[in-house]
DNA sequence: GAAGGAATGATTGTTTTTGATAATTTTTGA
DNA sequence: TCAAAAATTATCAAAAACAATCATTCCTTC
């Protein structure tokens, strides 16, 4: 049997029953396992399956389709095993800052059913937690359009009338000499009081953060704890400078 | 059975009696309960079902108080137009407060270009305001799930650090003798903060809210002026008390 | 007909999924 | 309120599926 007809007869199955087991492929095409699993790989590279234990299934079916506000951000995988370790520090009781950003963003949903109140400046953070009904507090302030955050003085003040057990914060830079460091100023402003109103600070970056420097610096490496997915060359030399967990995924 | 296939079934129970029990679901699935509560948590976790002892449940809740969503229906052609003629108010270099609630919902469509600032305590303004980047503060503070909207004292202190021009606020209850009134008095109690620092006032009601009494009072009806659709048997009497515009579509 | 390359199938050790079990927590009902 | 029942969590070992590798087959091309 030629290649082509295998994928048809695949993607007929597929299309089918909305979901196929490689071994009734094996059965109805003749092919040896190994094949079809290459012939999925294949298939679900040109997009027009979606692999999953087992077999494979349609792409887009209504069950996984990614929940509203869902958004494919680089380093998913990385930022969401980040994210759970984060969220498993949390303890019941606790009241937490979730600054705004991706991250911090995907936290939440491994925050659902715990009792905890959340601070946070971010709108989407808010709209998710809001979801998820935990129990929640915006920042009030400006609204910056780009970053979908609340920054600003009023938002500065605001922020004092809190204080936290824990803050989990977002960066755009961390370098061994520059410290934290973010692209905007007033965002910066933001997180360094947030992160002097808490008792446990946490910095959740993922590999491509390190090394880089922007231009609002918020904090130096020894006043956040770094929970990041980074294991390149100069790991040892910010351990020596600060408390950093490595999460595998 | 491939896993999504599971989930599907799942899904579709959940979504056929609003609730699924582990048992049953062992039952249709044929896979152990292990299996199935690994498969509950998730698709909780993905946001597509509500956890629950003993199976799942939709994650949506019904309630007495109707949520946003299925308010923005009801009358949204009146609303509509109540909206646009209110956005028809609002100056170049106002500063306006924009209620939570489903009417000045719609006129953010109807500020867009404007050169204004928008202060609001609803979640799905913020939204709304933020996509049609406009200059926009948000009230910190509780925010209230169900309603989408932040309440509390410490909304209460942040409203106080502004003035307007004018402020646009939606009601459940208007009624000759009652005046203004919302079934939440902690949302009533915001309402009735900003109206005290707005220069112009104005209630967005639709004919359905008239000579309706809810909970919580928040103004006289001479108080503030109504922007309505409303052509009902005590139309004269109300125009006696207040300022009334009635929109015709 | 032989050389070379791609596709295939078999084999290996590894990873993921699964179901069973035991200890703990929550719910229920007397 | 207490105790039984049900559900939950955590853990583990078996089973299934997996990725990686390599030898074989089947074409093409010279």
């Amino acid at each position: 049997m030629l290649t082509p007809e295998r994928h048809q007869i695949i993607l007929e199955t597929v299309k089918k029953y909305h979901t196929a087991k490689i071994k009734d492929l094996v059965q109805s095409t003749g092919a040896s396992e190994s094949t079809i699993r290459r012939d999925l790989d294949q298939l679900e590279h040109e997009g027009l399956l979606r692999r999953v234990h087992g077999g494979a299934s349609l792409r887009a079916s209504a069950s996984d389709e990614p929940s509203m506000g869902e958004k494919i951000t680089k380093y998913h995988k990385e930022k969401n095993a980040i994210a759970s370790y984060a969220a498993s520090l949390v303890r019941d009781g606790d009241c937490i800052f979730l600054d705004a950003g991706s991250t911090t963003y995907e936290m939440i949903s491994y925050l659902y059913g715990k009792d905890i109140t959340v601070v946070t400046n971010g709108l989407d953070q808010l709209d998710k937690l809001t979801e998820y009904q935990i129990k929640t507090y915006v920042v009030g302030g400006y609204v910056k359009h780009r970053t979908r955050a609340v920054i600003g003085t009023v938002a500065m003040q605001n922020l004092q009338q809190y204080r936290f057990d824990q803050c989990f914060m977002g960066t755009n830079g961390i370098s061994l000499r520059g410290g934290f460091s973010t692209p905007d100023p007033e965002e910066a402003a933001i997180k360094s009081t947030a992160l002097s109103l808490s008792q446990e600070r946490y910095i959740l970056a993922d590999h491509s953060k390190f090394e880089e420097i922007s231009f609002g610096k918020f904090a130096n490496l020894d006043e956040a704890y770094i929970l990041t997915n980074y294991e390149g060359l100069y790991l040892n030399d910010y351990k020596e400078k600060t408390n950093i967990k490595v999460v595998t995924t």
